[in-house]
DNA sequence: TCAGATATACTCAAAGTCAATCAATATCGG
DNA sequence: CCGATATTGATTGACTTTGAGTATATCTGA
């Protein structure tokens, strides 16, 4: 068992946020417990845990925060479904923006088989999907990349999008709220779908039923600035007349 | 019994996912210590497993993955010995632009601990591989996805790149001539990295020997136009004369 | 607040491991 | 055939890792 191998476990075994005791691992791993502290030493070093006596807590960064893939994989049925009847709004031949996030990626995959389409995202993953389409035309915004998102954002993106006119866009949100609109967790991500909004011809807003009533940060736009919302089946009735009388349309992915 | 096949051996062993001794290794292949830990050398450097005292564990996420063959051929431990160099060069503080490529993709991961950086790019790999670091500054050109390489080029590329100023640029090419200059397969690549060119203050050419006196379709500049080639030792020693008379700085990798 | 119980930092010596060098052998290209 | 280059294993001194021992620090419950 190597010093290496041995921090590894100690990680692994802080994955899930919970708290590890030096007697515990001591036996566990089968060292002594200086061994165990000069380990919990170095990856404090690291800033990967913070120690406490008698063991050691996870920092932020080491537990299991979902990531990309497992937002992708969690309730992805319903994001099919959203997914799909999105895409049903697409004629062959169209321009289109793809905004970033799991929904707008599973439309993506739902447009493979189309023809004659152009298609601008700001998200890798969308461009990555979609590259080696042949009826595709594929144009990345650019710009600066968003962490963990992989969203591009900043001047080269909203540049990018402010000279081009598509046909539809297809939004994402993390959050719809009646009164506070349409919103997600920056100003630099806000500020690029703003720009998206003005570029496209119809704005199509995909988002599942957990996003409404949900306020992040940024404001993009009021949800009346969106000509189409497409959401699942447990989106709330009364916000759903609200936003019909308001002017959207709704459709609702069975 | 030859190194490539011990090396091959010893990944194999650690195919899933655990750690090994030196001395075990030493037994099983009948060979001394001393030759054990130069392979473990040679294989940590090429990114295949990371060494411990005493052994070597499988490097995280690397082993099961579809690239983990690729990774294993000589080829690739030359572009990892160029990528060395090349990044050598590289001073904390500065902007650099990173073309696409295999070799300008490891010269991405070993920047990635570096601070202070900015990294100007038109291939998602690369673009992926420095966005969780911490220390780095991504951005990304933009423009329309090529194919299979993922590159990305046009109008909108050239835009974002000419817009910039940066300390260094790496440039990737597929054919490198005495004559015919550095030439690409499309003119929509050349466009793009001839405005790479313009914008950095310094041009570091990074190929292996193999594209030497390769000559494809669109010429991008003449082979003095760059400052420095970083290439590996089986580079014809003739060229490499004529190419330093001509004022280039050479940097062989071992 | 204090005493007793734990947990910790520190030093040290032993065991094991490593890098560097060198000479011997094997392989390659002409 | 010869010189150049690669590969190998032995040797040496230096470095890491480890657990025990000891003095200090922290926690807990009364």
């Amino acid at each position: 068992m190597f010093p290496e191998e041995r921090r590894r476990r100690i990680l692994e075994q802080m994955r899930s946020g919970e708290a590890v005791k030096v007697a515990d691992l001591c036996t566990q791993l089968g060292v002594s417990e200086a061994s165990i502290r000069r380990d919990l030493r170095e990856l404090e070093r690291s800033g990967l845990l913070a120690r406490t006596h008698g063991g050691a807590l996870p920092n932020e960064g080491t537990m299991n925060e979902p990531s990309f893939a497992e937002k992708a994989t969690r309730s992805h049925a319903e994001k099919v479904a959203i997914a799909r009847l999105a895409a049903g709004l697409v004629q062959d031949g169209e321009s289109l923006i793809l905004d970033a996030g799991t929904t707008t990626l599973e439309i993506a995959r739902q447009l493979r088989q189309r023809k004659d389409l152009t298609v601008i995202t700001n998200a890798f993953h969308i461009a990555a999907e979609l590259s080696d389409c042949p009826g595709i035309k594929v144009l990345v915004t650019g710009g600066e990349v968003r962490g963990n998102t992989l969203a591009l954002v900043g001047p080269v993106a909203e540049r990018t999008l402010a000279d081009v006119n598509a046909d539809r866009l297809f939004l994402g949100a993390n959050g719809i709220d009646l009164k506070r609109g349409i919103t997600t967790p920056t100003q630099a991500e806000a500020a690029v779908k703003r720009t998206m909004i003005e570029s496209a011809r119809q704005i199509v807003l995909v988002a599942d039923h957990t996003k409404l009533g949900k306020v992040a940060f940024a404001t993009i736009a009021p949800v009346t600035r969106a000509h189409v919302l497409v959401t699942d089946r447990q989106f709330d009735p009364h916000a759903a007349r609200e936003l019909t009388a308001r002017g959207l349309q709704l459709l609702i992915a069975q």
